[in-house]
Order: structure tokens, then sequence, then C-alpha cells
DNA sequence: AGCACGCCGACT
DNA sequence: GTCGGCGTGCTC
């Protein structure tokens, strides 16, 4: 046979910018696009995936054969190739580590299926229940469209989307096709798992971080064979190839959770929406408050809304009362009390009633990260960015600085507001509530539930079975214990100080704590009539005016004005560059070197002259972490496609980094940390 | 990511 | 003298 050698490209498992040429295994004569095979790399065996043939071949370069392919692996459909290097592109990250990702740990299961406890199939089926008029409108609207579509669901708390979900699930099942259905991590509960179980015995695979290696391997065959028709999951579920794809659905699609902030940054929403494009199929968020990304889409008509106003059980609303702590700060001074200055006596005396009727209170203190900002105890001034409009962090006590461009001011020793009290550092932690509420009730049980107490899925089943038998009855936590407040006793919850939320140095400040807010008004006291306290120095912010009055629509359309003005998205996209260094010099030095570069591709490229704004380099909200100087660079544009290009060009080539110095990219960041 | 190469500190 | 620390560089 005289045939011209022919090489592949392969996408392989290291982190390399490039995918490598290989000549095809010997004896093989043609490979598919998709294909897993193992080729040599250096002095090891690697893994890789077949891109495509090419016949561009360095004359220079000697070409090594595969040595193999490898059948035990499926090959990956066309829609998930063209995805994944979608992904590799968008995020500017190497194909090859994606690629790995998409399988599972351990090679399969070789004989005897051994019985997994991964979803409990030991339920009793459950029948539909009837729809309320507002689900079935919304489930007939969504099955209208064919094809690829993005349908959001705006309901609020408890009007029944999950059952809008299973409906969908069930024609797509009927159909004999499968559906994805992704959860924050912290939703996939066994609750949960059983739902759907009942529904669709049998049927039903779970994915997320903390199955174990066999679990994940076994889960994920039975989808790819089949076996199994709905795939429930975290993030990391949509990297399990569905053959016969129906449907997606991805519910709070606002979540920060779908964001992964290491290796590859995707947000799980935005790729799950590409995804359901490759495979021309429709995807469903729900959400009870947008992210403002989606609702923007909806609002252009680039994605259907489905509004779901009524709640489907008719429960009551709790109370929702705002203290203000300005007015608890000037009654103070006149008669000095001795509860500490974050806690008001209504919130004591709420706290007093509520245990001492042998119900179960929570507190909560909207606290993200640990930036050291400051605020004005009397009137609740906060230094904001003039440029940026994000709240300024206090460093060595006496400087306030953004950490979006660098700007930076001394922090004034008198309020310039009100002239009344200093500005000081909220310095308020779970422990120091925790402690004071011991002091203050001496009998109550307490539980606290943060970062440093929860470490994993266990502590905060514990946590949460404690409390559900009343072994607990005064809860303190962060957010984190925001989600699932659902229990009978429960008839309080405070939330310390609001504020924390407001002064958090990101662009998402105020829709987060919007999101928060809702969701605890709408949560607590779900079956009896609760109450909510919301304590804060800033009782006109529109996050609590508009979460009063539940009205997401007003506080979208003035969150949006806001972001129009200083081209933050939805309006314009970020990148945000990250440098770390053993060294202050370094990293300072590869910063500037980065907005060089910037300013000097503007210069070069028509292109890039228009739209782009380079902010930085700023040092990193957590200057320091673990012996290492961190700066950042934020990079604002008009078009996703622009600031595409322009990121790939400035790490195009990497001689301009100092020696010890890492950069990295975050497309759309969430944690602006 | 591995795996090698290379150049400085404390061990049999 | 060398064993091994991990910084740096390369993989078709």
């Amino acid at each position: 046979m005289s045939m011209t050698e022919k090489g592949y490209l392969v996408a392989v498992d290291a982190p390399l910018k490039e995918a490598l040429t290989y000549l095809p295994p010997e004896g093989v004569s043609s490979l598919e696009r998709g294909a897993s095979v193992t080729v040599p790399l250096g002095k090891r065996t690697a893994r890789g995936i077949v891109l495509k043939p090419t016949d561009k071949i360095d004359p220079g370069l000697a070409l090594k054969p595969m040595l193999g392919a490898d059948h035990t692996r499926p090959l990956l459909p066309p829609a998930y190739m063209d995805w994944l290097e979608w992904l590799a592109n968008y995020y500017v990250h190497p194909l090859g580590q994606i690629v790995e990702t998409v399988f599972p740990p351990l090679p399969k299961e070789g004989r005897g299926s051994r019985k997994s406890k991964v979803v409990n199939d030991d339920v009793t089926p459950a029948p539909a229940p009837h729809l309320t008029v507002e689900q079935s409108r919304t489930v007939e609207a969504i099955q209208k469209t064919e094809g690829f579509a993005v349908h959001l669901i705006h309901g609020v708390t408890g009007s029944g989307k999950t059952e809008v979900y299973l409906r969908l699930l069930d024609s797509v099942v009927k159909s004999g096709k499968q559906g994805l259905v992704l959860v924050p991590e912290i939703a996939l509960t066994p609750q949960l798992i059983d739902r759907f179980s009942r529904r669709f015995p049998g049927s039903i695979a779970v994915l997320h971080s903390h199955l174990t290696e066999r679990e994940k391997t076994d889960q994920w065959w039975s989808v790819v064979e089949q076996k199994k028709k709905i795939l429930i999951g975290a993030r990391s579920a949509l990297f399990c190839p569905l053959m016969n794809p129906g449907i997606i659905i991805l519910d709070e699609e606002h979540e920060p959770s779908y964001k992964q902030d290491e290796k590859l940054k995707y947000h799980a929403r935005d790729a799950a929406i590409i995804l359901a494009r490759n495979l021309n199929i429709p995807i469903v968020l729900g959400s009870a408050t947008p992210s403002l990304e989606s609702w923007s889409n909806a609002q252009s008509g680039k994605y259907q809304l489905h509004t779901m106003r009524e709640r489907a059980q008719a429960k009551s609303l709790p109370d929702v009362e705002v203290i203000d702590l300005r007015e608890v700060y000037r009654q103070r001074k006149e008669t000095p009390s001795d509860l500490p200055h974050w806690l008001s006596d209504t919130m004591f005396e709420a706290l007093e009633q509520t245990l001492s009727r042998g119900d179960q209170a929570a507190l909560f203190l909207n606290r993200r990260g640990m930036a050291q900002t400051a605020q004005c105890q009397a009137c609740g001034y906060k230094a904001e960015c003039p440029n940026c409009s994000v709240a300024l962090t206090l460093h060595a006590s006496s400087y306030l600085v953004c950490h979006y461009c660098d700007y930076s001011e001394r922090a004034s020793e008198l309020c310039p507001e009100c002239k009344e009290a200093p500005i000081s550092a909220i310095g308020l932690g779970t422990e120091k509530i925790e402690a004071e509420m011991a002091r203050l009730f001496p009998n109550a049980r307490l539980a606290r539930a943060d970062r440093d107490e929860i470490q994993s899925r266990d502590d905060l089943e514990k946590l949460i079975a404690d409390f559900e038998s009343e072994r607990t009855n005064l809860l303190i936590g962060t957010q984190m214990i925001a989600k699932g407040l659902d229990f009978p006793k429960l008839n309080f919850v405070g939330l310390i100080l609001a504020d924390l939320g407001f002064h958090f140095p990101d662009f998402r400040a105020s829709e987060r704590s919007f999101q928060l807010l809702t969701q605890v008004s709408g949560r607590a006291g779900r079956q009896t009539s609760g109450r909510v306290l919301i304590q804060t120095y800033n009782p006109n912010h529109p996050s609590i005016s508009y979460t009063l009055a539940g009205d997401y629509l007003g506080f979208a359309e003035q969150e949006l004005n806001e972001r129009r003005e200083l081209l933050y998205p939805p309006f314009g996209r970020m990148a945000l560059f990250r440098i770390q260094s053993a060294q202050a010099e370094s990293g300072n030095l590869a910063g500037k070197r980065l907005v060089h570069r910037a300013k000097i591709l503007q210069n070069r490229f028509e292109v890039f002259k228009e739209g782009i704004q380079v902010l930085g380099p700023a040092p990193a909200p957590l200057a320091k972490l673990r012996g290492k100087f961190r700066y950042q660079i934020i990079i604002k544009c008009d078009s996703a496609q622009k600031l595409n290009a322009l990121c790939r060009q400035i790490l195009s080539t990497t001689d301009w980094i100092p020696k010890a110095t890492k950069v990295q990219v975050d497309i759309d960041p969430f944690q602006m940390m």
C-alpha cells in the first residue's frame, strides 16, 4: 500500500496548549474523532482523544505512533467533542485535561453488579400529583418548543418548580430519551434523590463529588449504557455523556456554586447552555431570584420566560421586620445596655420568647470570605471606590483599597458622612456570636454551622439531624444554613448584620444579598407562621426594600441600571487575571507587564481599540496567601469574543512572566477574591 | 501532570 | 564524597 503518512491530532492528558500529532497505532488505518487512545509522551504513556486527521506535519518533527486505541472507553459523540473544544477555547484551558474529566476514575467493573446504595431504589412509587394552572401552563409552553431552546422559570419559593421538572422528565423518559438534572451540591440531599426515585423507580443515577471512585464509575456507566434514564448531579455531572439526550434541567441557576473556581473555571449554567445547543435539546433554568445575566437574556427574548407567582400549597409567609442598628446605636449612647452592639433588644427578646416557648431559632451572618471591610457604626456609611462602585477594603487598618482598580485612600478618623463615630472594621464572626449567645442564654442548646465547624457532607447532615430531633435548639451559622431551613419548630430566624453582604468587595454584592434575603424571607416559617428579623445599618438599601416588597422585577431593573454604566455583566464581560508569586516584586512586575501587553495589543489591532478597559494591577483581596503574594488584573470588555481573543493573545507567550510566578485567567469570574 | 536534569545542603 | 531537596523545562 502506498499511502502518504497520515497523522492525527490528539488531545493528550497533559497541560499542553496545543494538541499533539501522532501516527495511527500499528496496523490501524483510520481513527474516528472522539476515540480514546494511549500515546507515548516523553518517557511515559498518556491517555488522549482523537480530534481529527491532519496533513500539515512539521517536517522537522519525528512523529511517534500511538500505542493503541482504548476500546474500553466509548466513542465520544461529535456534539460532546465540539462542546469540549468550546470549553477549552472559551475558558483558555488545555483541552487534553478537560477531556479526561469526561471519563470515570476507575475501569468499568468487569463482572457482577454490586448493590449500590447511591440511590435508594427501595421506595414506594409516588403517583404524579395534579398540577396547578401555572404548573401546567409552564409544562405545556416548554413542551411546545422543538430542538434547542433556553427556558427560564422564574418561580417564587414554593411555587412547585420541581413538579414541573418531573413532568418534563416524564415525557422525555416516555419517548425513550435521557434527562440531566443539575442542582447545587448542597441541595443534592437523600430527600431530593428519593423524591425523584419515587417517581422514576429504578431509573435514577446520581453523580457528585462526595461519591467514592467506585460509585462514580458505576453511576457513570449506568448512564452511558442507558440503564438509567435520569441523571441527577452537581455541576460535574454535566461531563457525563448522555448518549440519547432529551433535556437538561438546571435548578437554582443563580447559585454561585455552579462556577468552578479552580482548574477549568467553567460556569455549569453557561456550559450547559452550549451543550444543549450542540445536542439540539431544550434546557430549563429555574430560580426564585434569577441571576441578572439570565434575567436580561429573558428580557431580550433570547430565553423564554415562564413566571410562576403562586405558592402551590397555601402556606403563610413569615413576618419580616427590619431593625435599624443606627437607631440602636443612638439609643444605647443614652441608655447603655449590656447587650453587644450587634444585638438589638428586639432580637434579644425574640430569641428569649422563642426559646422559652420550646421552639427553635436560627441566627446567621452572611459572611463570605474574610476581606476586612469598614463601616460607620452610627450611620452605616461605607467607603466605595469612585471608579468601580464596589466596597473598599481595609488594609493595615488605615488604608482603604479597591481590589478592582487599585484606587486607595486614607481611612478617615471620623465618618465623613455623619462625623459622629469612627469608621471601624467589621470584626464579627460566628464564633463571637456563639460565645455571646452561650453567655446570654446559658440553657440554650447551641449548634454552629460554618466552614470551620462543618467540613464534610456528613457533618452537615449530622447538624441538620440534631436540629430536626431538637437535640439542639439555637443554630448559628453563615449562609450555608440558609438553604433547607425547613423545620416545623423553627419559628424565628435572625440575620445579624445584612451589611456584611453589601460591603463585600464585589460588583455582585447587592445581587447576592437580595437572593439571600429573599431566600430567608420565603423559607422560615414554611409550616407555621414564623418571624424573621433583619438587622442593618442600611435599612434603605435596595436589597432590603425590594425583598420586603417581594419585588424581584424592581430590584433587577435598578441593579441593571447600575451595571450598565460601569460595563459590568450582563452588559460587559470580564476576565480576571490572577498572579501569584513568592516575591512581591516579581508578582508586581508580572502585573505591570501584563497590563503593558494588553495596551500594546490594543494599539496594534483595530478590534481591541474600543470597548476594552484594563484595571489594575491591584493587590488581591487576600493579598498574601500561603506565603504567596497575590495580585489581580481585571479586563472589562463589551463583547465576549473580543475579550476571549485578547486574553488568548496575552497568554500566547510566557517569556514575559518572571520566574516563580504564576499567571492564570478566570473568564466570567464569580468569586472576585 | 509526570519525569528528567541540575545545582546546593546534611548524612553514612 | 553522594543522597535528595525542589526549581525549571519539555512532552508530537
